[in-house]
DNA sequence: CTGTTAGCGCCTTCAA
DNA sequence: TTGAAGGCGCTAACAG
C-alpha cells in the first residue's frame, strides 16, 4: 500500500493533524516543523491521495472541457486556451470528446461519463442541433458556442450571425455576387451556431442585395478540411458557378481553398474565400486566409471564470456573455 | 448532500451491499432486485462517488497522456486515437500539457501534476533533450515517441531514423543536391527524437553521397507551423541556396511550403518538400505534402495496450516497441 | 501552535 | 442471495 499521511507523521515525530496543516500551507506553523516534515514527505516519496482528498471535500480541483473533437484546430487550440486559464485559478482540466453525438454530449453533462470533477464547460454541437431540453445536470455547467435548452446553465457564445454577416458583406463588397455557404445545415430549426452562422449569412446577403440560391448552400458533415475539399469539389463538378465562398469554420475554408487550387481556380483571382475562427494555421496557407475571429480566448477565459465563480457558489440566474469578433483581413478575400 | 449508496438502498427496501452488487453487475442476483434497485437508481438520480469509489480500490479507473501541446496537429490527433483506445478498455483519458517543459514533465512522472490515475502515457519531447535520468515514477507509465532515461518503463516509438534517412534519399533520388533539415536541433547529445532524425537525415544523406552543409541544418524551436515559416523565410533571406526540405514534422514542412510560395518560389519546381507524420491535412495542402508516416495509429494502440497490461500487473522487464513507418508520396517532392 | 477523533461514500469480508 | 461492520486516506472540528 501507499505511503500515508500517517506514515509521514510518524516518520516526522509529528501528529497526523501537522502533517495535514502543512500539506494544506496552513499557515501558523513552526518553521522547524515546516522544514522537519517536509523532509520527511520527501524522503518517504508521499503523495497525497486525491482520492481520499476529494471524497473528504467533496471537490476534486478539476473541471471537465467537453468538445466534439481535437483533431479539429479550432477545439485543440481553444483546449490549449482553456487550460492556460484554469491552471491560473489552480485548477486541473481534463479534456473529453464527443464527436458531436448528442447521446453522448448528455452524457457528459448528466455527470454518467467522464471523471468525476467540479464543474463542465461544453460545446455541445450535437444537442444544438437537435431541440429539446436538458434536464439533467451533474455539475456546475458552462456551455460555449452553442446554445442549447438547459436550465440555469451560465452561456458564453460568440458572434456567430453578425460575424457570418459580416463575412459576407465583405465579399459582396469586393463583387462577389455567388456566395457559396460552406457547412451550411440541412435541418435549421434548432438556434445552433451553425443555424445562426446560415442565418448571418442570408442577412448579409440581403444587406447586400443579392438573392439567395439554394445550390449555394453546402453542408459538409462535420466541420474538418476534408469535408470542406470534398464538398466544393462536387460542387465544381456538378457546374455550379459561384465566385466567393464563406467556410462555416476555418478548416472548412482551408478545405475549399485545396479543392479550388486542385482544380486550376485562382484564389481570390476566381474564387474569394473567406472562414471563420481564426485558427494558428490561418495564416500560412497559400493564399493566407481571411476569416470571422471570434475571439477564442476571450470565450475561453470568460468561460471558466465563470465556471469557477458556479463552483464558488454564485448562485444568481444564468448568464450570458457575447464575446466579439472581427475581421482579420489577409489574402484569400 | 448528494445521494449515497445507502438512500438508494433505502428507497428500494434492499441492502446497501445489494445495491453495491448491482452497481458493480454482480451476477448473482435476482432479477427483481435488480429492476428494483435500477428504478431507484433512476428515481433518485444516484450517481456513483467516484472518489469514495477511487479510495476503497485503489484505481481511478483513468489514464493520463501527457503530451507538449495539443495545437501541434499531430498530438492532437494522437490524442483522440488514444482516447479511442481506451475507451475500448474500459478506461478514461484526462490529457495533459507540458509546453516541452522538463520541469513540468517530470512533475507528471513523479505525479506531482495532474489528476490521480492508474498509468501514465507521456510523449516527453523538453526531458529527451536534457539528459539525465527519471527515477521517480508514480504511476506505471509508457513512453512514447521520444526516448528517455527512465527504469523499468515500457517505451513505444517511431522508425526516427530510418524514416528521416528514406525522406532524405527521397529527394536525393529526385535529383536534389541541396537539403535542409527543418527542425534540427543544436544540441544533439540526448537520443531525442529529433536527434534521432538529425542523425537519419545524415546518413541518408551520406548515402546518396551528398555532402552535409552546416548552414542547412535549421532548428525551429517548437515545431508548429509558424516556426517552420519563419526559418525558411530567414533561410531565403539569408540567400542560402537549396533545393530540398526535410521537415522534421508535417507542421513545420507545412510552415516551409507557406514561406516558399511566399517567397514566389514553385515546390516542387525549384524546392522539394517532404514532411513527417501524416497528419490529416497534409493531403489538403497546396501542393499535398508528400511525407514519412510513422504509424501514429499503431503507436498510440500499442502504447495504450501495453499500459493496461501493466495496470493489470504484468511485470516483466521494460519493453521496447518500434511502429513502421512508410513514404506517402504526394505532390510536394 | 499541536494532538485526537469522527466521518466523507464505497466495497468487502464475515456471518446468516 | 442478503445484512452489519470496518476501513481506504484525508480534513475539520474541537480540545489542549
Amino acid at each position: 500500500m501507499a505511503v500515508t499521511i500517517a506514515d509521514v507523521a510518524r516518520h516526522a515525530g509529528v501528529s497526523i493533524k501537522s502533517v495535514s496543516n502543512y500539506l494544506n500551507d496552513y499557515p501558523f506553523m513552526s518553521d522547524a516543523m515546516r522544514a522537519r516534515i517536509a523532509a520527511s514527505v520527501e524522503a518517504l516519496d508521499y503523495k497525497v491521495n486525491a482520492s481520499a482528498r476529494g471524497l473528504r471535500l467533496g471537490r476534486t480541483g478539476a473541471i471537465s472541457l467537453v468538445v466534439p473533437e481535437l483533431a479539429q484546430p479550432y477545439f485543440a487550440q481553444l483546449a490549449e486556451d482553456v487550460v492556460v486559464r484554469a491552471e491560473h485559478h489552480g485548477l486541473h482540466v481534463s479534456i473529453e470528446m464527443t464527436g458531436a453525438d448528442p447521446q453522448r454530449e448528455l452524457a457528459y453533462l448528466a455527470g454518467d461519463r467522464g471523471p468525476q470533477v467540479d464543474g463542465l464547460i461544453m460545446h455541445a454541437v450535437g444537442l444544438a442541433r437537435t431541440s429539446g431540453e436538458v434536464t439533467e445536470l451533474r455539475y456546475p455547467t458552462v456551455l460555449i458556442g452553442d446554445e442549447i435548452a438547459a436550465e440555469g446553465c451560465d452561456f458564453v457564445t460568440m458572434a456567430h450571425e453578425a460575424a457570418a454577416a459580416a463575412a459576407v458583406g465583405y465579399l459582396a463588397a469586393r463583387g462577389r455576387t455567388r456566395i457559396v455557404a460552406l457547412g451550411a445545415e440541412r435541418e435549421t430549426d434548432a438556434p445552433s451556431g451553425a443555424r445562426l452562422r446560415l442565418d448571418g449569412y442570408r442577412g448579409g446577403l440581403e444587406d447586400a442585395g443579392l438573392a439567395a440560391a439554394p445550390e449555394l448552400l453546402v453542408p459538409a458533415g462535420l466541420w474538418r478540411i476534408g469535408s470542406g475539399r470534398q464538398a466544393i469539389e462536387a460542387l465544381i463538378d456538378a457546374g455550379v458557378e459561384f465566385d466567393g465562398v464563406v467556410g462555416f469554420n476555418d478548416s472548412l475554408a482551408l478545405g475549399a481553398i485545396s479543392a479550388l487550387a486542385h482544380a486550376g481556380l485562382d484564389v481570390p483571382g476566381d474564387v474569394s474565400v473567406i472562414g471563420f475562427d481564426d485558427i494558428d494555421e490561418a495564416p500560412f496557407a497559400s493564399p493566407p486566409l481571411t476569416t470571422a475571429d471570434p475571439s477564442r480566448h476571450v470565450l475561453a477565459q470568460t468561460a471558466v471564470d465563470m465556471l469557477v465563480e458556479r463552483i464558488e457558489g454564485e448562485s444568481g440566474p444564468a448568464r450570458r456573455v457575447e464575446a466579439p469578433f472581427h475581421i482579420v483581413e489577409r489574402a484569400s478575400a
